[in-house]
DNA sequence: AATAGTAGCAACCGCCAATTA
DNA sequence: ATAATTGGCGGTTGCTACTAT
């Protein structure tokens, strides 16, 4: 079957984008908005890809994003949620304002990769070193997702919004029926014994995120009023756990989740 | 001052899931 | 119900700037 270019290659730019572009690109989305990516180069009269063109509004242009150095605030921040999240880049930037996917991901590999290792911990087990490194030679922990399991059952998130208070404990999840069971009583110790995240993880109203140029311009705004009358969900569904599996959020107080992470064969957090 | 090595970042690629026809 | 299309994501690459020798 095979999938069609999203673009005729032959006929587009690539490399770094030239400040002619850039305008034209801004120009157009002020003129009407974000959506089709796959039309607008040509609407726009640039020789680019469209995913090109998204890729370069996203992660540069759009007029809401913030430039500069991470604070140590935003560095404990997003340590946390990649210990909760693994690589899920979008969602971790979904919590820094005005951060890109790209960039906190482009900074966690330069910068906090190494704090970590500095301190001691293993990046992608967020365990000890010396306790981790087992598993990391055995190729255990090499996946994309920091040793979790990929959360690819789950839906894609319209941007839920992530909020940090500062006390809940992970709890580990039972036995399921697909085996990915946490088997035997060697993993019985907590994945993350040294994470105590509170995470109320919430999506705004289900309407679509903002197209047209005043509405993201007045993201911040737009963000607040989401969070507002944001609707508390599940976090097990968002790491792989199938509906009612293993999962006891129903069970859960109001005042917070349990959140679970299945366990593949031989993990551990 | 020149060169080599390293770090940081922007952009590309390929895949996946949702949507549409 | 199925295939095609599109948007989005994470991994990786390559260029540029900076630092050490």
């Amino acid at each position: 079957m095979g999938r069609s270019p999203c673009c005729e290659k032959a006929h587009t730019n690539k490399g770094a984008w030239t400040k002619e572009e850039d305008q034209r690109l801004i120009a157009y989305i002020k003129a009407h908005g974000e959506g089709c990516w796959r039309s607008l180069p040509k609407a726009a009269g640039l020789l680019r890809c469209g995913k090109s063109c998204r890729l370069r509004w996203m992660n540069y242009l759009r007029p809401d994003l913030k430039r500069g150095n991470f604070t140590d605030d935003d560095d404990e921040l997003i340590i946390k949620l990649h210990a909760l999240l693994g690589n899920k880049w979008s969602l971790i930037a979904g919590q820094l304002p005005g951060r890109t996917d790209n960039e906190i991901k482009n900074y966690w590999n330069t910068h906090i990769k190494r704090k970590l290792l500095s301190r001691g911990i293993d990046p992608q087990t967020h365990r000890p070193l010396s306790g981790g490194s087992a598993a990391a030679a055995s190729g255990l922990t090499t996946s994309s997702t920091a040793g979790f399991p990929s959360p690819s059952p789950a839906p894609r998130p319209a941007r839920p919004v992530i909020t940090i208070p500062p006390n809940v404990m992970f709890a580990r999840a039972a036995p399921s029926e697909d085996g990915h069971s946490s088997s035997g009583g060697s993993t019985d110790a907590p994945r993350c014994p040294d994470l105590n995240l509170d995470l109320d993880l919430s999506v705004g109203p289900p309407s679509s995120p903002p197209k047209t140029p005043a509405a993201a311009a007045s993201t911040p705004t737009s963000q607040q009023q989401q969070q507002q009358q944001r609707t508390t969900i599940c976090l097990c569904y968002h790491l792989g756990v199938r509906g009612g599996e293993a999962c006891s959020c129903k069970t859960a107080s109001p005042a917070g989740f349990r959140f679970l992470r299945p366990l593949e064969e031989g993990q551990y957090i």
